[in-house]
Parts: C-alpha cells; sequence; structure tokens
DNA sequence: GAGACGTGGAG
DNA sequence: TCTCCAAGTCT
C-alpha cells in the first residue's frame, strides 16, 4: 500500500477533533475564512492555547468582512495573551485585502494566498490543500520531523528543510491532499512526538529508516540554542478615581499595538529604583524583569486612556503586564 | 541565513 | 526549576 493511501487510512479512523477541522468523511465543504484563521492562530502556538480564541473570534466576526470591519483596538485586544502580536495585525490587514482587493474571498492558489499579509509559505500552501483541495506541498514542524525520521535526514535545519521538502514532494496525493497534511500533523503531534516517538504504532514506521534507532529523538537535528539574556524595565501604576493610565505600545517590536502600562524603556542594567511589585517574564529571546512603581501623573505629552481597574480583564493587555496587574492588585488586596 | 517575535504546558 | 518547544512570518 502506498505512503499516502497508508497514512489516510489512519487518518480517517484516528483523525484529532478539532473546532476548525471538517472531520475525514464528512461532505461538507470547508470555509476558507476559518481555515486561514485557526492557520494563523496555530503559528508557533498550541492546540489547547487557540481552541478558546478561535470559538471567540468565530462567534465575534463570523466572515472575513465582519473582520476586516473591526477596530485595530479590539482586534488587538480579543488576541491579546495568544502571543506573536505581529500575527494580530498582520491578520486584520489580510482579512481587509481580501475585502478590498479580492471582492471578500480568499484567493484560492498558493501564490494568490503567498501574496497576503501574514501568509507565509506553510500558511499558503496549508490553506490551499485544506480549503482548496490543492496538492500543495504543506511543510511545518510537525511534518519536518515525521519526514526527517522516515528519509533518516540527518542535515540540521534549517538547512534539511530542501531535502524534506523534495522528500515529501513526490508523496502529496492528488486526492484529499488537506487531508494528506492534516495526517501528517496529526502524526507529528500525537505518535511521531518530539521525545518518546510511538512507532509500534505508526501507519509508515513499515519503510521508516529511523524506526528503531535508540537515537530516533535526535531527528531533526537542530542547531545548538542560544542563552537567554535578562533585561529589566520600570513599569508605572498611575492611578486616579479608580482607574488606571494605559498607553498603547509602538506598532512595531515587542507587544506592538498592544495597550500597557507607562514605563521606561528596557534595559540590560537593573534599574535604581525598587518596585512595589515584581515580575518575571520570559519571552522568547530573553527574560525580562519588570518592577512597579507609583507615579502620580502621566506625562502630559503622553497618549493613552483611563481605564477602569474594575474592568482590567477587558483592556487585552498582554500577559506581561496582566500578571504585574494582578500581582498589584493582589497587593493592595 | 539569522534574529526578532509570546505564551503556557510538558517532562 | 529549567529546558524544550507548538500548524511560522518578516526583515
Amino acid at each position: 500500500m502506498s505512503f499516502s493511501a497508508r497514512l489516510l487510512g489512519w487518518y480517517d479512523r484516528s483523525a484529532r477533533v478539532l473546532p476548525w477541522r471538517i472531520a475525514p468523511g464528512r461532505a461538507e465543504v470547508p470555509d476558507p475564512y476559518r481555515v486561514w484563521l485557526a492557520e494563523v492562530m496555530l503559528q508557533q502556538t498550541t492546540v489547547a492555547a487557540v481552541a478558546g480564541y478561535f470559538a471567540h473570534f468565530t462567534e465575534r466576526w463570523p466572515t472575513v468582512a465582519d473582520l476586516a470591519a473591526a477596530g485595530d483596538a479590539e482586534v488587538m485586544a480579543a488576541w491579546a495573551g495568544l502571543g506573536y502580536y505581529a500575527r494580530a495585525r498582520n491578520l486584520l490587514a489580510c482579512a481587509r485585502a481580501v475585502v478590498a482587493e479580492h471582492g471578500g474571498c480568499f484567493p484560492d492558489s498558493e501564490a494568490g494566498l503567498r501574496a497576503l499579509p501574514g501568509i507565509g509559505a506553510y500558511t499558503a500552501a496549508a490553506v490551499a490543500a485544506i480549503a482548496f483541495g490543492r496538492p500543495a506541498v504543506v511543510v511545518d514542524a510537525n511534518i519536518e520531523r515525521v519526514i526527517a525520521r522516515h528519509r533518516c535526514i540527518e542535515t540540521p535545519l534549517p538547512a534539511a528543510k530542501r531535502a524534506i521538502r523534495d522528500a515529501l514532494a513526490p508523496l502529496v496525493p492528488g486526492d484529499r491532499p488537506g487531508d494528506f497534511a492534516q495526517a501528517l500533523m496529526d502524526l507529528g503531534a500525537t505518535l511521531c512526538t518530539p521525545r518518546a516517538p510511538v512507532c509500534a504504532r505508526c501507519p509508515i514506521a513499515a519503510d521508516c529508516r529511523a524506526r528503531g534507532r535508540a537515537d530516533i529523538e535526535r531527528l531533526p537535528v537542530k542547531p545548538p540554542k542560544k542563552a537567554r539574556p535578562r533585561r529589566h524595565g520600570v513599569a508605572h501604576w498611575i492611578e486616579r478615581d479608580g482607574a488606571i493610565w494605559l498607553v498603547q505600545r509602538p506598532g512595531k517590536g515587542m507587544l506592538g499595538g498592544m495597550r500597557a502600562l507607562p514605563g521606561g524603556e528596557w534595559s540590560d542594567e537593573p534599574p535604581g529604583e525598587s518596585g512595589i511589585v515584581r515580575v518575571d517574564h520570559g519571552f522568547t529571546h530573553f527574560d525580562l524583569t519588570l518592577v512597579l512603581v507609583r507615579r502620580e501623573t502621566a506625562d502630559a505629552a503622553a497618549e493613552g486612556i483611563w481605564w477602569p481597574i474594575s474592568d482590567l480583564d477587558a483592556a487585552g493587555l498582554p500577559t506581561l503586564y496582566r500578571k504585574l496587574v494582578v500581582k498589584m492588585l493582589e497587593r493592595d488586596a
């Protein structure tokens, strides 16, 4: 039996049930908007983390036109806590481009999708395959791992991407390419896991070159990690009449475009003053220690908004600031 | 190609 | 506690 037949047979029996997925065998037609939204949310983000956000977004903005008509602030606030906030900025830009330049319908080709904001090689291929049945070569981190092991590719990532893609391309079936891609991702997420893969239940183990190797977990080979430096910052708690002063961070860079507590630039050295509350927060490429100090007044020139303390959940603060606020309120309590 | 860019869960 | 890392994209 062919690679894709074995894989799809397994998928028909074992596909995960996910809110954005149409179960294999159902005649239902996928909604490209929902497929795209899920794919963007799932970039570098776990299924568990995405589920609630996906439900909220699709309920509040059922179509791409609804999303395109939404305001920047409400979309950024709805994304708060999910991370990688450039995705939210690009999400909105993409929705607006689909409405303005494509009459509200997503392009049905990989190239057309790839040209939209926030849609890279992976997402373009995934949407083309899943939403439009195009035989695109979908390669994400799961699929890289599955193929690197199946072919025993020893080249370290990211240089191995070419070999992985070349190995996968001839395996993509003309029929059910979307299920094929999702099957490989499910396989990587549930059986061909980074650690302790379950080869005994793998549908493609028969011809897997890494099966049985004691060092199968070594594949795919990845470059060594770099140490994360620690940085420091000060945030200001400016309170008046049961409200606190919130600002919006610059459109680019860390937490770009997100609502935040005001404060100084982050630095490599600890600040002179010690705060009343402190949080340690890990980002991808550095750890941050942020201290909170009271201030009586905001910068006269600064743009911002007085936000009721009783309704801070609705402010859409990223996790860093939410942690600080929670600690501050616990302290006062 | 390499670095920037979040967060929370698992082992 | 600590490291790894999850359906990547952009510059």
